[in-house]
DNA sequence: ACCTGAACACCGTTCAAGT
DNA sequence: ACCTGAACACCGTTCAAGT
């Protein structure tokens, strides 16, 4: 904190334009707010300057998005390598494990990765980069997987990332950008209801009866379960 | 098309506006050009009248895109109820195929199934109404499952979905707002790279290797094997 | 070299006014 | 009752102009 500093650490007047710094504020303030308020107009006024300039760095508000899902990936293979798994069922756990731990630190941000539509379209998201794809690939391959059931492991494993994730961290997020409830113009005779709670439900015994079972989180354990099934099945066609 | 019908078929200007006929043309231009492009003006335009008038029928394009969404699960109870499944495992089969067939026949509007936020938290895409999902829970424990077990299959179920669907449908939209490649102002004695193909790929062996096998179409196949996988896993559970 | 001002072509939405 | 015109507060994006 020496006042030396060309005044990096200044909270008031950042330092200056860049490209990883737009991408890190976008990032923030998606998480913050939720990606329809992510404006290129409000995140120039989160750094300070107008949207204009922020057209020197991205060339548009989806490069700056793809940018955003890029980050978010970034480090991902160093990781991943610096584990030194020794079997492929690890490889993979580990790789499970941290996509889910990047999920859940940016749960706002991660449908972003799910639904954006990849660089080619045999990338299959989450695992979206060709530099992942084919370390996953190369692993496989490497511990006697034919191309044919590395092939088929990577489809059936990003299908599981993408099946849980989603449903986990939507659960998480529930409202970034919170809706305001419309007035509805019915009959003023009929008392508030406060959401469905009330509406469907006299018609649902089992969700009534359930419905705390339904709202607990188990996530992690359905997740470590789901995983070592897929993995059970994988090994059973590769030694069959 | 006799003459004597209210104008009713006539395409040259449509009979009357209702909240049916604005779903029904939203999810058509969804189809067609992309959700972005789904605009309340441009729905007006197909309609054959202003982007104001929608309102009287629609609270807003949320509201619009909500009404989307649960049209796309219309009738799907009804249609599971006349199968009349003898089994679980062949009621849960009827369901999943029923929502791939929905999937298939609205690949475009299908992600919005998947990401918008459910009426309730408890409720998992695709499966978000609270009828459907009262109609799985009591067919479960009809069948002999307990709640914990009804409710872990209905999770574990929707990610199946999810997963499998939503990257099928993902590999076949690949882009319906076509996407302008902006020109990249670098050196010009670089010449033009069509795509990812030749960029990163030359530190890719193994996916150029496996390229024609990453892009065959096997999803049926697959989405049977993973339902299969994830029935027997139920079973297993349930009879343990 | 880096940022700004002004402008353009769009949005969603409201509301008084028309028929 | 049903639709329209005009208006408001926003967008993303371009481009000449400032420093």
């Amino acid at each position: 904190m020496s006042p030396e500093e060309p005044d990096e650490a200044r909270s008031t007047r950042p330092p200056r334009l860049s490209r990883q710094r737009i991408v890190d504020a976008g990032l923030a303030s998606i998480e913050a707010h939720g990606v329809d308020q992510m404006t290129m107009r409000s995140l120039g006024r989160d750094l300070g300057v107008e949207a204009m300039a922020l057209y020197r760095y991205v060339s548009g508000r989806e490069d700056l998005l793809e940018a955003v899902v890029e980050s978010l990936l970034d480090g991902l293979i160093k990781r991943v390598e610096a584990a030194e798994t020794t079997s492929w069922q690890e490889y993979l756990q580990h790789v499970a494990h941290e996509i889910r731990h990047m999920a859940l630190a940016h749960p706002t941000a991660f449908p972003l990765v799910v639904s954006r539509h990849p660089a080619a379209p045999w990338l299959r998201p989450p695992l979206r980069d060709i530099a992942m794809v084919e370390h996953l690939l190369a692993t496989l391959c490497e511990r006697g997987f034919s191309d044919d059931q590395a092939v088929d492991t990577y489809k059936a494993f990003t299908s599981f990332l993408v099946g849980s994730l989603l449903l986990e961290v939507s659960t998480k997020t529930e409202n970034v950008a919170a809706v305001e409830e419309p007035m509805n113009e019915g009959s003023a005779d009929i008392p508030e209801q406060d959401t469905v709670e009330d509406v469907d439900l006299g018609q649902a015994p089992h969700v009534v009866r359930m419905r705390d079972r339904l709202s607990q989180d188990h996530s992690e354990a359905e997740f470590e379960t789901g995983l070592e099934s897929l993995l059970n099945r994988i090994e059973n066609t590769v030694s069959h």
